[in-house]
DNA sequence: TGGGGTCCT
DNA sequence: AGGACCC
């Protein structure tokens, strides 16, 4: 499909009728010549997240943990040689006043996500509505990270200039723009061409959604705007908090998102590849041999500059996905790992409080987005290996009274209590996957380290579009028959209720579309030298037709703490503790020099990155 | 190295 | 079903 032909890399078929949307859209209106992408990132999610659930832990070292590793933790326990994805004993050691949260349950970050979905979605339906524009896309790529195109919104401030004008002159909004400029040697990175005003625009728009989502949510994030998702996803890394950089011709080729362990292995092992300006020394026919097409074809254009891969929008408001400011996943799972399990008893059990889990998330999401899933996996690790593989099947028929209401029991009495549907749902669900289990692994013994379990391949409910369902979360009505008893598996077999909604007649997915055959790309001519950044100095809002003067002011910054590297050394009790290994450099660090070790990581860090960064003359 | 996700082969 | 990638 003509769709995909200018998607590189990672951009999933599934998408491609919005792609083509999007792109169509983009030029039926006509707008600005180039595009104008901002990427946001929620400050350290995990972490924030608790501080905000519990503002005792704010100025505090706060770190998440998930089984024993510390998987993020906040800027103040970074400052004290805290690092992300340690072991949970070695950060304790380093920090013992660390605040350590569990993390396992993601129930709370995927809220906190919604929640600034939503704050997003708001504050830029505002501003498209007082300049007249269609929604602005607004794609969210993890939970705590999200993409704005913002080509519409900064046209129709172009459009409108004294609103443009007033916006850039009043001032400090955003900090300096940090761009890279094509270098005289020709080999020129990001199409950052021409008029710094519009990316000045667009950083404006972005800040403004910043302060918006701070004011809602309390949730501080860093912002990138650049030319495409590429640009503006380096740029909000590059330098913290919304800043704007476009990435340089030494960048490490590592540091492209979509490049891996693997890629990278692979140019540096065959092709000696460490860095951009070298990939760029190779046609996408030599890459071909060693990536595939689509692939080289990827790494080819990234290397200049290009990424086409377009802003889908899929955090809707109330318009066109359903459920409020939440995109539709494609697939949901729930995962577990543990030490051993050697017996299926255990196996049982663990799926069991798995499927709970996953049955409540089913359910809520059949409410949001009135779908189901037809299918179901379940994956599982062996101790020893790395590797975990995976047995899928279609959700056990019983599953399709899952979306109707009410179910009824053994004895054909309605369960009326939420809890006990979802118990029982959830037993089905792991009795199969127990099924499942077996098959893939046999009769013999085993030991397991790892349970996961998915739903996928989702299908619209049409059929009666159930009120059965907004009341299925309810509490029970107060005229309905007393509680049902608990319910065990065992009595789950649902009777004529399981045929209330037949199989589905057709796939569940639709036919995966194929990429066309694309010619490779001629590099991008160099763009134009830059000009002088201008300094945008006030909050955008206050400068939008008939906007009341709102408490928009930038968010401050997130405190960084004080400087690690003027930090007295650890207790010298510390010297009878044994090194840690650091995560960065595999090096033996004893405890009372790990917090000047990190600094010093960080130092190197941010020379290398200020290399690979322009700053404004 | 967790507990999630996406897409490609 | 597995592998690559992302956070």
């Amino acid at each position: 499909m003509a769709a995909s032909l200018g998607s590189q890399g990672r951009k999933r078929p599934a998408v491609a009728e919005a792609v083509v949307a999007a792109r169509a859209g983009k030029r039926a209106r006509g707008l600005g010549r180039r595009r104008l992408v901002a990427h946001l990132d929620v400050d350290c999610f995990y972490a924030q997240s608790e501080e905000i659930a519990d503002p005792a832990l704010v100025g505090k070292p706060v770190g998440v943990k998930q089984k024993y590793l510390l998987v993020t933790c906040n800027y103040v326990a970074r400052s004290m040689g805290v690092a992300k994805m340690s072991k949970v004993a070695d950060a304790l050691r380093i920090c013992p006043t660390l605040h350590v949260v569990n993390g396992e349950d993601l129930t709370r970050y995927r809220e906190a996500s919604a929640a600034i979905c939503a704050a997003l979605r708001t504050a830029l339906d505002s501003v498209a509505a007082r300049l007249g524009l269609a929604r602005v896309p607004v794609e969210k790529l993890v939970l705590d990270e999200l993409y704005m195109d913002l080509s519409s919104v900064v046209a129709g401030l172009e459009a409108a200039p004294q609103v443009a004008t007033s916006v850039l002159a009043a001032g400090a909004a955003v900090e300096a723009v940090h761009v890279l400029g094509p270098g005289p040697g020709g080999c020129g990175w990001v199409a950052l061409e021409s008029c710094d005003r519009s990316l000045a625009l667009a950083a404006a728009v972005l800040a403004m959604a910043r302060a918006d989502i701070k004011a809602a949510t309390g949730f501080t994030t860093s912002g990138g705007v650049g030319s495409s998702k590429l640009a503006a996803k380096l740029a909000s890394q590059a330098h913290k908090p919304a800043q704007l950089s476009a990435m340089g011709d030494a960048a490490l080729v590592h540091s492209v998102t979509g490049i891996g362990y693997a890629t990278r292995k692979m140019l540096r092992s065959e092709l000696s590849v460490e860095t951009v300006a070298e990939l760029r020394k190779f046609d996408a026919a030599f890459l071909a041999r060693f990536f595939g097409e689509a692939k080289a074809r990827w790494l080819y254009q990234v290397a200049r500059g290009v990424d086409n891969d377009p802003v889908v929008d899929t955090v809707a408001g109330d318009g066109g996905g359903g459920g409020n400011g939440v995109p539709r996943p494609k697939s949901m799972s729930v995962e577990d790992s543990f030490r051993g399990c050697s017996d299926w008893a255990n196996v049982s059990t663990r799926l069991h409080l798995l499927a709970g889990d996953l049955a409540a998330r089913m359910v809520a999401d059949a409410a949001a987005f009135s779908r189901r899933a037809c299918k179901m996996r379940v994956s599982f690790r062996s101790a020893g290996t790395r590797r975990s593989a995976s047995k899928t099947s279609a959700l056990p028929t019983e599953l399709g009274a899952m979306y109707t209401f009410p179910v009824r029991d053994d004895n054909g009495s309605p369960l009326t209590g939420a809890s006990s549907a979802l118990e029982v749902y959830a037993a089905v669900i792991a009795r199969h996957g127990v099924k499942l289990v077996k098959r893939a692994i046999g009769s013999g013994s085993f030991a397991l380290t790892l349970l996961g379990l998915t739903v996928l391949d989702f299908e619209p409910l049409s059929a009666t579009p159930s009120r059965a369902l907004t009341s299925f979360l309810a509490p029970p009505m107060p005229s309905a028959e007393p509680p049902a008893p608990s319910v065990r598996a065992k009595a789950v077999h649902f009777k004529g209720q399981a045929r209330l909604l037949p199989p589905p007649a057709a796939p569940c997915s639709p036919p995966r579309a194929k990429a066309g055959a694309a010619a490779v790309p001629k590099p991008l001519a160099h763009s134009p030298p830059l000009r002088s950044r201008p300094r945008l100095l006030t909050s955008f809002a206050a400068h939008l037709p008939s906007r009341p003067a709102p408490e928009l002011a930038l968010a401050p910054a997130p405190a960084l703490a004080s400087d690690p590297a003027t930090k007295s050394s650890a207790d010298p009790r510390d010297r009878s503790i044994g090194p840690i290994r650091c995560p960065d450099c595999k090096r033996a660090v004893a405890v009372a020099d790990v917090a000047a070790h990190a600094a010093m990581h960080e130092r190197k860090a941010k020379a290398t990155l200020d290399g690979f960064f322009c700053k404004p003359t």
